[in-house]
DNA sequence: GAGTGGTCTAGACCACTGT
DNA sequence: CAGTGGTCTAGACCACTCC
């Protein structure tokens, strides 16, 4: 063990190994799909040892190249569509359709809506109530005292015939304003019908805009796991906030989205030039 | 290096390590800002190999809770405040100000209006130009037949006093449109003056509306390392899409921006109820 | 130049996969 | 249960930083 050819520099091995596999596959060797060798074979054919090779492995793994999990096969990954969320659309869809007989919109679900799957592709983990009180960070964003009483609600989404969470996510409102239509309290633990849009409406409350803000991180490991995620992956985390024609707050959520099949879609009209300076 | 304890399992000893120095961290154990003890001190406290701790402490470093480099001291990372990019509100303004005389206009870079900083705080690498052949993907987007010569601009943005790039990003228009205005093919290498859509106003071309498609991906090497980021902390790649009245793209830009110091914040107005269906 | 973080090989062992 | 991926310790070595 002693010896080695060039051991300590950052990376020099790996970093080699890693190009020439992507190499590999980029030009055909290992096919989408298709099986890579063992890693006690590789080792052998790149002359090194099995735990180099692992930590090359692993690297692509979370670059999402490859796929496997234990002591399973390792396969060229199949790069899978990402889903398309195109949040101005929806905001207006959902708050057109708040208006709605309720027959007509019934069938549409508020988790459904935020994450652009129609009710077909999705199944539900119940959604889970509670009621909390702010902390200083949300009293500022409601303009209230900190410890006023909010109703969070917490929900998962899964796709259909999938065990994989197409993302998470947490709602707040005020409790004062909620409890204008008892049935949002009451309610059994199934997903809210008709959207966040239309459970406004019934508590006579009219959104005018919502804004959201979008960072990036790494997931925490609750959210690697539950998310199915390569450890590496980042997640989108997402703040929708959705305020009325006085810039009054009226409910904002926290999401968490898989960062590597959502993609997030923005449409932004410009006023014309020719109609003067608008206001 | 016989009869371990507990080897094997998946991650066990170093996930409980890794949430012992978080839990740490939290406590105050170790302040930001502060150094941390050597990784060999801490191998002898943790009661394992220096190798293990090692993986930590990266592990950390990915997750941006710890800084340093090479054989340099490790610290707990101060954590910068992110860069927020309003889009809606920066492309209306950069349409705005388009239509101004050059005088009063003049000194704001597209860079700078992507990027969303003054011009004080930043410091540009020259912008590239070159002219290109549309791939299949540009041509479909253009609606024009590939190989038809686009004009491609790459730029990299850099705050002033740091070596810490905030972004680079590669733009494209069709050549044909672009030599409407001979200044845009002969200009010297400096960042072009107005942004893109003065630039668009220089060839009768009217922006109607922008899409913003935002999605993110671990870091490719080289941009790991021109934009300083932690390996493992990831990107976000964000394409703008020009386009005029008539559904016509003008321009499109592919940025590259890190994602843990990058906010992007979208305002969506909504039509109001009272004013009946709208169209 | 001592100290420190990072990487490599080596070998043992574990837990999961899948035939 | 054989095969395979993953993890740990061990020890050597390298390249960087800065005490």
């Amino acid at each position: 063990m002693e010896t080695t050819e060039t051991a300590g520099s950052p990376g020099v091995r790996v970093d080699e190994l890693e190009r020439q596999l992507l190499a590999a596959i980029d030009r055909g060797d290992y096919k989408p799909g298709g099986r890579l060798p063992p890693i006690s074979d590789l080792a052998v054919e790149w002359e090194t040892h099995k735990n180099t090779v692992s930590k090359v492995i692993q690297r692509l793994k979370t670059m999402g190249v490859l796929t496997g999990a234990q002591g399973g096969t390792t396969r060229v990954r199949i790069q899978p569509e990402r889903i398309v969320r195109r949040q101005p659309e929806r905001y207006r869809e959902e708050k057109r359709s708040a208006l709605l007989p309720d027959g007509e919109r019934g069938q549409i679900g508020a988790t459904e809506l935020d994450t652009g799957l129609s009710k077909s592709d999705l199944s539900f983990a119940p959604t889970v109530r509670s009621i909390e009180p702010a902390d200083d960070e949300q009293a500022a964003l409601f303009g209230v005292a900190p410890g006023t009483q909010l109703l969070a609600r917490q929900y998962y989404t899964r796709a259909r015939n999938s065990e994989r969470l197409l993302g998470n996510g947490k709602s707040y409102l005020l409790h004062s304003v909620a409890e204008r239509n008892p049935a949002l309290l009451n309610e059994s633990d199934k997903p809210w019908e008709g959207g966040t849009m239309h459970q406004l409406l019934t508590v006579d409350a009219e959104p005018a805009y919502v804004v959201d803000r979008v960072t990036v991180r790494p997931p925490r490991p609750e959210e690697a796991e539950a998310l199915a995620i390569q450890a590496g992956v980042s997640v989108f985390v997402f703040r929708k906030l959705t305020y009325d024609a006085n810039d009054q707050l009226l409910e904002y959520s926290d999401f968490v989205l898989p960062g590597d099949i959502t993609e997030l879609v923005y449409r932004v009209d410009l006023p014309t030039w020719k109609e003067g300076t608008d206001a």
